[in-house]
DNA sequence: CTCTCCCGCCAAGAT
DNA sequence: ATCTTGGCGGGAGAG
């Protein structure tokens, strides 16, 4: 109420007459209309709507307000709730992570206060972007359309347009969404972030861009010393850097596998942020300290040009711009503000507070050698695809025209196809992957989201060793204490304002920093927590990228496994034991790992960085290219594909739509039913193994299955568990982990996680303690030898013993369906027994149905998804248990297919470093299903 | 004061 | 020509 309004703002407003239009497809927000007209709120909103008027007809332009009978701007109300809430809060939430609940403002009717002060900071960025990225789901499920328009946006959150670019832009540099057409959007969530990161992070080590900070610090401080405040100054400096003359400017770098996102990068010269964004971002993960300071950023980022007058105006802008980025990033709790105090004073600065781990370079590199490869053999269509969409450069003119994307795609359908022909040995190209990578990323992230929220209750981040950070850490804290669980957000139509605060919650589970917060997390927590977590690293699809930069020629010489080592299991000890028919094939030296990761973490289990992993990685890859199972995933993939057309109409509900359709869908396609066949004996068998991983899940163990696979074939597994979760101990997980970098590395062996869904029960943390000796089976007696005392982990997922001792004849096997009675979790779960809801015969006993939980988003995500209330859909909807063939198959392919590892498998494999005495422990486990893969064909 | 960074003009491109 | 994107920098709020 104070009248304090800020003048201009009064005046501006416009009444927004404007109601009449909007479009029919704008959906209103609901909402709406609060009682409180206020003038004050009119102020911004109807600035902007007004022009629009023209606009109506053919573009859905913007909407005007939501017009909704009311004159008044629903968002209006939004405004006024977040401004209701207090200040503080909203601070608060800005700071700390998300929050998580919020849900205080809203119900106050508000309307008393109103606005009124809208302080500057209601209008932030940063806000802005909270409220948008609560509307869609970290994690969305691919299957959905996960469009965004601009102009909903803008009308929904109230704001100029010019502000939904701004947030858009760098979204779009982490290729959390890209650019579809004019007014449209896709969502991605942070599927493809991991491997955005290491790709920017591979990018920025190209630059050289550490060197570059280092020197501008150096210089700074010669400066100082100097005396002068003034700038003057010798760019030579910043030449030498060089740097850039390299690359001199970079254009935007994509993410080739992943989407092109061709069109976005069109025209204006990508100047900015876009491509600031990307830099800015690189900044942090080349440097040391992750911490970068908004002046060293601005100077490399103005770099390119003349380096040598930076104006000070320049600068400025450049700051400005700064800002506005790391706003964005903020919002994304990829980067914190901090201060860092240097000689003279303290300076803003921002520190990396995502992801560290992602795939290292390596990984990416050696993808990118792969990729090369690829390249070379492939076939002249998919360069002009690739061209013309991937590289920014080149053709920009067919950037934003859609009907190019189309086409590029039916291409790339056209050339996977191809490229699947059992033949051709090379295969993965990175562009096939396209999409389906992400899919699978985006499950796997899912999955392991929600193993961190989990984990995260307790946790939190460690407090960052290095770094002069005065400030904000208190916030910090508390942010860390995230939810925990799951929460049921009220899902809310995105439109309603309320909704907005409502959202935060859902958010902050998601966001929790999914990606990267894990690492922090097993250093405190790790006792007790598993986190685990599993960075994703790869989201999957490192094969992907090709960076024309980039090629080196790495040739990775790996062996190639002949043997299609379809999946690998592992268990424990027993090195040699495992059946293996495995092929290991040599195993890599897995050198690297080095864990960065903070030495104090140790804990065992958090040790577990990812960057480790890439070796492995790299070297499943190529083993599955090459194998057989390449083809099959295709082939399945493409039938899905054309299947997952056809059902999406299908789906019942919404909620199946989470979980990914396909995987639903999947019994129809023909070649799996094929499969089902031949391989049903194979099939039960692992369709035992399921069971008890099932079984285990509730148990908290893991079983872990791994399949090779590249990227493309990811997609296939989308057939598998997206939404699949099932709890499983971490400390299973990490055994496997372990395994597998050891020698398994090479011989592709993904694992799969189970998580439990978060319904199931929170399960707690200290499960993973228990051992799986509990469990009702017994271990392999003889071997036991892994359990010796060193292995961090001790015992692996007893269902994958089972599994082995399946294979190897141990155990009775599939004939008796025992799954259930195995389950062992039951008998495990010691701590939530309540919790558990979805008991074993869910699971369990059907054989083929799945426990599919709700992917995280409780978000409403479309608009269409309102329904089921918006409770999150909790839990579990089993799927199709209706049909029964579908979920056999589902399963079946579940297995079959090589599975990409995507983050979840990294997540497992995380661990070397810990590993102990290794030799000892690896296990492989057989992996059958090779056959079945071959039977298909 | 400095740090942040909102606002929105207005141009470049797309249509 | 209109509309969409988005560079850019004035200038004001916050601290």
């Amino acid at each position: 109420m104070s009248s304090t309004l800020p003048e201009s703002e009064n005046l501006s407003h416009k009444t927004q007459t404007t109601t009449s239009n909007h479009k029919g497809n704008v959906f209103a927000e609901p909402q709406a209309l609060t009682t409180t007209p206020r003038k004050v709120s009119t102020q911004s909103t109807m600035l902007t709507e007004i022009q629009s008027n023209m606009g109506p007809l053919t573009t859905p332009t913007k909407g005007k307000e939501t017009g909704a009978g009311e004159p008044w701007t629903p968002t209006s109300n939004l405004k006024m709730l977040i401004s209701a809430a207090s200040p503080e809060i909203r601070n608060r939430e800005k700071e700390l992570c998300m929050d998580p609940e919020g849900g205080d403002a809203m119900d106050p009717e508000l309307g008393e206060e109103g606005e009124k002060q809208i302080s500057r900071k209601e209008k932030s960025l940063g806000l802005l972007c909270h409220k948008f990225l609560a509307r869609y789901p970290d994690y969305p499920n691919p299957a959905l359309n996960n469009d965004i328009s601009l102009d909903d946006v803008a009308t929904e959150l109230n704001v100029e347009r010019r502000r939904i670019y701004d947030i858009m832009n760098v979204l779009e540099s982490l290729h959390i969404v890209s650019r579809l057409a004019k007014n449209r959007y896709t969502w991605h969530g942070r599927a493809n972030l991991p491997q955005t990161l290491a790709k920017l992070r591979q990018v920025g080590e190209e630059h050289r861009y550490g060197q570059q900070m280092q020197q501008i610090r150096q210089r700074s401080l010669e400066k100082e010393f100097d005396s002068d405040s003034e700038e003057k100054e010798n760019e030579e400096a910043g030449e030498v850097e060089g740097g850039e003359q390299g690359q001199k400017e970079m254009f935007f770098v994509e993410l080739p596998g992943v989407e092109f996102k061709a069109a976005s990068v069109n025209s204006r010269k990508d100047k900015s942020l876009r491509v600031m964004s990307q830099k800015f971002v690189m900044l942090f993960l080349v440097s040391t300290p992750r911490v970068v300071s908004l002046e060293v950023a601005a100077r490399i980022l103005i770099g390119e040009d003349q380096v040598v007058d930076q104006d000070k105006s320049k600068f400025k802008t450049k700051v400005r711009r700064l800002y506005d980025i790391a706003n964005v990033l903020r919002s994304l709790k990829l980067i914190e503000k901090v201060h860092v105090t240097e000689e003279r004073g303290r300076k803003p600065a921002f520190e990396w507070t995502g992801p560290e781990d992602f795939p290292s370079v390596k990984e990416t590199t050696a993808t990118t050698a792969t990729a090369k490869r690829t390249l070379e053999s492939r076939t002249s269509v998919d360069n002009c695809a690739k061209n013309l969409f991937s590289s920014p450069g080149s053709k920009r003119s067919f950037t934003r025209h859609p009907s190019l994307i189309k086409l590029a795609k039916s291409i790339q359908e056209d050339r996977r196809k191809i490229n699947s022909a059992p033949t051709s040995p090379v295969k993965n190209d990175s562009s096939s992957s396209e999409f389906f990578p992400t899919k699978m990323a985006q499950l796997a992230a899912i999955c392991k989201i929600q193993l961190d929220q989990q984990s995260n209750e307790v946790v939190d981040r460690t407090p960052k060793p290095a770094v002069t950070v005065t400030e904000a850490l208190p916030d910090h804290e508390q942010r860390a204490a995230k939810k925990p669980v799951a929460p049921q957000p009220p899902v809310l139509t995105p439109t309603e304002p309320r909704a907005s605060t409502v959202h935060l919650t859902p958010q902050a589970q998601f966001t929790p920093q999914p990606t990267g917060a894990m690492s922090f997390h097993p250093a405190q927590c790790s006792p007790l927590i598993p986190v685990l977590l599993p960075q994703l690293q790869g989201g999957g699809p490192y094969a992907i990228y090709m960076h024309h930069s980039s090629f080196r020629p790495h040739p990775l010489t790996r062996p190639q496994p002949t043997s299609l080592a379809v999946r690998s299991m592992t268990f424990e000890d027993k090195t040699g034991r495992s059946p293996s028919d495995v092929t290991v094939h040599g195993h890599s030296p897995a050198t690297n790992n080095l864990p960065t990761s903070s030495p104090s973490a140790l804990k065992r289990v958090c040790s577990e960085r990812p960057s480790e992993e890439s070796p492995f990685k790299a070297k499943r890859i190529d083993p599955s290219t090459r194998d057989t199972s390449p083809k099959l995933c295709e082939i399945l993939q493409a039938r899905l594909k054309a299947r997952r057309g056809g059902l999406l109409s299908n789906r019942p509900s919404p909620r199946a739509l989470h979980l990914d359709p396909e995987f639903v869908n999947t019994p129809g396609s023909s070649v799996a039913a094929a499969a089902n066949q031949t391989l049903e004996q194979n099939l039960e068998t692992f369709l035992e193994e399921e069971k008890v991983a099932t079984s285990d899940s509730e148990a908290g163990l893991t079983p872990v299955r791994a399949v090779p696979l590249t990227p493309q074939h990811l997609h296939t597994e989308t057939l598998i568990p997206t939404g699949y979760l099932i709890p499983i101990s971490q400390q299973s997980l990490f055994s496997y982990k372990d395994i597998h970098n050891t020698e398994s590395s090479k011989a592709s062996t993904p694992t799969y996680n189970i998580y439990h869904t978060p319904t199931a029960g929170s399960r707690p943390p200290p499960i993973q303690e228990f051992t799986p000796t509990g469990l009702p089976f017994h271990r392999p007696p003889p071997a036991s030898p892994f359990s010796a005392p060193g292995h961090r982990f001790h015992s692996p997922s007893p269902a994958i013993l089972n599994f082995t001792l399946q294979n190897l004849g141990l155990i009775p096997g599939p004939g008796s369906v025992p799954a259930a009675a195995y389950s062992p979790g039951t008998a495990q779960t010691p701590e939530h027994p309540s919790s558990v809801p979805l008991p074993p015969h869910l699971g369990l006993h059907q054989r083929g149905s799945m426990v599919f939980v709700k992917p995280m988003s409780p978000v409403p995500v479309q608009h269409q998804m309102t329904g089921p209330g918006g409770q999150p859909l909790t839990l579990i909807s089993l799927q199709q248990v209706t049909t029964p063939k579908g979920t056999a198959l589902a399963q079946h392919s579940f297995f079959h297919t090589p599975v990409s590892l995507s983050p979840l498998a990294t997540v497992v494999t995380t661990s070397h470093g810990h590993t102990a005495p290794a030799g000892a422990k690896t296990v492989y486990i057989p992996q059958r299903k090779l056959e079945v893969t071959t039977e298909d064909t």
